[in-house]
DNA sequence: TAGATTGTTAATCGATTAACAATC
DNA sequence: TAGATTGTTAATCGATTAACAATC
């Protein structure tokens, strides 16, 4: 409950999108078994996982897809909305502001911040791209909750500063960096330099899975 | 060697990416205690993954930051390149393209793919946007190793095995959903839903870290 | 009832951390 | 030499998996 781990944590939005894409007869059920052979994980680990959010299946039937799919989406926080600033207008930063299905996981991108005077003033679908002065008083004015780090890794933590002076308490990192933050602060990093990583040593194996 | 793990591995770019921002004196060295307190990790598994690569320390100096950012950069393969086409132009893909970062790392992109008639012919940074239909094709031609996967869901599976059925043996998915691929293909997801989950659940803890 | 499937307790596995000997 | 730091073996911790009782 309070307690439950991380990588389950990971998991359930992989659980969520597999059952939304299952062709959505009402009050069908589907077994922890199917769960599992369709992502290629452990059916007791789906079983786990499940229980661990409080959802409940019945011996020989299994669990109802509907409920699954509003339980998984109610404790996930899909239809809470956290707002949320983009720090850095480049290519990434242009995309995450541009890519709209964010706003399917809760997701509400308020504004947007640079240092290059050329973007400032700008709107991109319906955002602000305002200057990185008025970041602090923008999220709390805002009540801006995530900050979205898309700079250049040596601007990294000086925004992520900024942010937490915002008041800003989770942070979404797609710099190359370690940050630094007071606790209570979540930093979450999206390390894409770890992807490549592991996809380019698995290719300079001989023939390993 | 053989059997680094994926924990370390996924750490090492972290390593290269710290030592890489220090100010470069030749000779320099850095003990593991300085790496951990930087990246906020133990001591003991810092020297440990070193070890894991190969990298050797002397008791009482600690690691020469040069050498060990050529080892590491050796051994994740920075130097040699790696052929990558991209899937699908749309936000994040054409941000994906448009990032001339990867390069760094090793990663060149020499295609892309879409099914959009209207993007299907055009040069972006130099690389050709071309027809789905072209792609086993182009990935055999072009002796491509890696896939990124930047498609909506419902197209994720279909392209993958595009992709497969051209040669390569390495599948980037930013798409939500689970692939599956044979014995030998490796599928990295970078699960942005999970990290979203991460973040929107710490802000619904009322003061945990 | 018999059989399938859930939920949970116990066992295993792998990664992290602690302890400590080796070495410069 | 004394002291700091490495490298490694042993202990701990947490997550996954196996075993099995409960239940529809």
């Amino acid at each position: 409950m309070g307690s439950i781990s991380k990588h389950t944590l990971q998991r359930l939005p992989t659980y969520l999108a597999y059952l939304k894409s299952l062709p959505c007869a009402d009050n069908a059920c589907i077994s922890a078994a199917a769960i599992a052979a369709a992502l290629e994980l452990g059916e007791v680990q789906v079983r786990k996982d499940l229980s661990a959010v409080g959802s409940a299946g019945k011996p020989r039937i299994g669990y109802p897809v509907n409920d699954l799919i509003q339980h998984l989406e109610y404790f996930l926080g899909y239809s809470t909305r956290n707002r949320a600033v983009l720090v850095g207008v480049g290519n990434l930063g242009l995309a995450l502001l541009s890519y709209g299905g964010f706003a399917d996981y809760g997701l509400d991108i308020v504004g947007a911040f640079d240092s290059n005077p050329a973007l400032i003033g700008l709107q991109i679908d319906g955002r602000p791209v305002l200057s990185m002065d008025e970041l602090p008083t923008f999220c709390q004015r805002e009540n801006v909750q995530i900050g979205i780090l898309a700079v250049p890794s040596a601007a990294a933590q000086p925004c992520c500063d900024a942010l937490i002076a915002g008041g800003v308490r989770a942070v979404w990192n797609f710099a190359p960096v370690h940050l630094k933050a007071p606790d209570g602060v979540l930093i979450q990093r999206e390390n894409m330099a770890s992807s490549l990583a592991l996809l380019s040593y698995h290719l300079k194996q001989p023939e390993r899975n």
